[in-house]
DNA sequence: TCATTTAAGATACTAAAAGTTTCTTATTCA
DNA sequence: TGAATAAGAAACTTTTAGTATCTTAAATGA
């Protein structure tokens, strides 16, 4: 047996590693100090002397991944698209990219305490509600298009169900959504939506 | 003291009232049946006789709020509206309603393994990824006004962030967003939006 | 109303996991 | 190469989850 110690870095870097990888598997519930010094070859006295809690070491080991992997803000892109929507399309994209090793990993890992079967349970709980809400919309534009106020045809199902998954954001992260904004979506985002999908 | 022993229903409603509080409090990973039966001022083996898990008491508590409370579907609404927007007023704010009672309590507690300061936690990273966001957005209606496709003003700022918060809310739930969807949001909504709010 | 059944609750116990202390020894650096 | 620093092993304490047993209150029904 090589007589070897990692310390310092080398030593962060696999506990970090482990953190992760218990983050992925059983969630922010399952990660506890003896499981992740055990996963990393480590011993409990080297995590207890560097964090108070699992808590802080999941945020230690999230951040570090992210400052490893950085993959760019949104705002220090490199903009080459001729037309708004192509610039729409390289932002929102990259977006995309660095969420996946940004919220997949954070915000999911944090929030999303649930193993598999669990999440299973929910993601049915939402497609019951999905279909109830897009049924809502469905009424909704057939009474407008029985007042003659949208013409003919039909919405995408994704854009259906926009508001509805932008107030569920806002209620998972506890974000406030007052009136005024909701008729600032109303107005800004929806009503012209609509008409532009559903012209006479 | 009075010599009484509650059972059946009445001893249930105190269980689940108690998980609930627990679930606000501590979230899913602070769940266990001890506490539980503590707080319920009941004994640990009733709560071991009835349940398998603290997850399937949790959402056994969190069906019984939503039967108590049941607010209604959103598509059994009677819409009352003069105009589309008033009647996706009546929809949308139902939601709302019905969803803190639901989502808030529901998924929020269950996917949110989050006591309240590390809530705080996450809502600072969040804040600080929206300014990010805000000026990605910023640049590119710069850009798109430069060029002329679009005409002089601003957009509200949840106008801005509506996309980052719709990608982030199907990343939580775990929901896949194809390039063609993204792209039918940019063609379909946010570009009959900016248009909308941006005129010549 | 009283005997019988059912289920609640108290208590003590077991098992497992978290968290701590102490000491030894490998690594680093002057 | 020797002193300082930090890693790792191991034994220990404490806490908490989970179980078994028994007593007794509440419901049921002849």
């Amino acid at each position: 047996m090589t007589q070897t110690r990692r310390r310092g870095a080398a030593l962060e870097a696999a506990i970090y590693l482990a953190t992760r990888e218990i983050l992925a598997e059983e969630g922010l519930a399952g990660l506890t100090f003896p499981k992740v010094a055990d996963r990393a070859n480590t011993s409990k006295p080297v995590i207890y002397r560097r964090w108070d809690s699992p808590f802080a070491l999941a945020i230690a080991a999230l951040q570090d991944k992210i400052k490893r992997e950085n993959s760019g803000r949104t705002d220090e892109i490199k903009l080459t698209g001729r037309t708004l929507a192509e610039d729409l399309t390289q932002v929102l994209k990259r977006f995309t990219v660095s969420m996946k090793t940004f919220d997949e990993s954070y915000l999911g890992s944090l929030m999303g305490g649930l193993n598999k079967e669990q999440g299973a349970a929910i993601q049915r709980m939402i497609a019951e509600g999905n279909a109830i809400d897009i049924n809502a919309i469905d009424r909704v534009v057939k009474r407008a298009q029985d007042r003659d106020e949208l013409g003919a045809g039909t919405l995408p199902d994704q854009v259906k169900l926009l508001p509805f998954d932008l107030l569920r954001y806002h209620l998972f992260v506890n974000q406030e959504f007052s009136d005024a904004e909701l008729a600032s979506v109303i107005d800004d985002v929806l009503l012209p939506a609509y008409h532009h999908a559903l012209e006479h």
